[in-house]
DNA sequence: GTAATGTGCAACCAAATGGTTGTAGATCAG
DNA sequence: CTGATCTACAACCATTTGGTTGCACATTAC
């Protein structure tokens, strides 16, 4: 099953920005309620454009959106991004339970018996 | 709620082998059924030294296994891992749920409770 | 035995990543 | 208005990444 009109650069994206541990963390903030991206910098040993990319790597690739908000710009977490992310690992652990049932089917079925393919 | 014993590094090396197409093909091929290096490097269009870094990659990551089976190497899927990587989207997921529901209260409650929550 | 196959590893290279500093444009406070 | 704050972006730098080729070593086939 192919996850909705997602690119492989689009995954790409989504889980090379969820790989650095600030970015989770901003993730994680932002989740908890919407920060401007200063604020977010406040929290980190890090330069404030150090941040700026980090919360651009995480708009690219879906997983926060940003809002201009007078001279602010309001970071807030998108949660169809995780969403997504999740769904796009439960197709692999799909794929691998398809083959554990179809073992299974083949160790209970009567040997020479054909293995049918479970939904 | 921390995942297990993980450290950042682990799962920075988690979605960060998850970031790559090939890798990601890789683990629906051995998630199918165990495969060996030569095996998976006939699928792609790049040397085997390189498909060979990718499942090194992987199997760094927990998401392969690989076991010496004669003169090849049989890399296997480990489900274990891709629970893994699942459960901590899920983390960043409750997150948002728990505030999505506080806010979700204080709307529902009557008006005149004092909200710490900006708007 | 010799030859072919499968693997591991080192050295190398171009491009991407994660950080820095500096500059400049908006917006808000006084 | 002036000054402080928030943001954007460019240029630069060190390290990592994803690829290559080449060589060494085990195991299997003939």
């Amino acid at each position: 099953m192919v996850v909705d009109q997602l690119s492989e650069d689009d995954v790409d994206r989504l889980f090379q920005a969820l790989s650095d541990g600030t970015r989770r963390d901003i993730v994680r903030r932002v989740a908890a309620g919407p920060m401007s991206v200063s604020g977010l910098a406040a929290f980190y040993a890090m330069s404030f454009a150090a941040v700026q990319k980090h919360v651009a790597v995480l708009e690219r690739a879906t997983l926060v959106t940003k809002e201009k908000r007078g001279r602010e710009q309001l970071v807030r977490v998108n949660p169809d991004g995780l969403a997504l992310a999740r769904r796009l690992l439960d197709e692999f652990e799909e794929i691998w339970r398809q083959r554990a049932a179809r073992i299974t089917d083949l160790l209970d079925e009567a040997p020479g018996a054909q293995a049918k393919e479970p939904s």
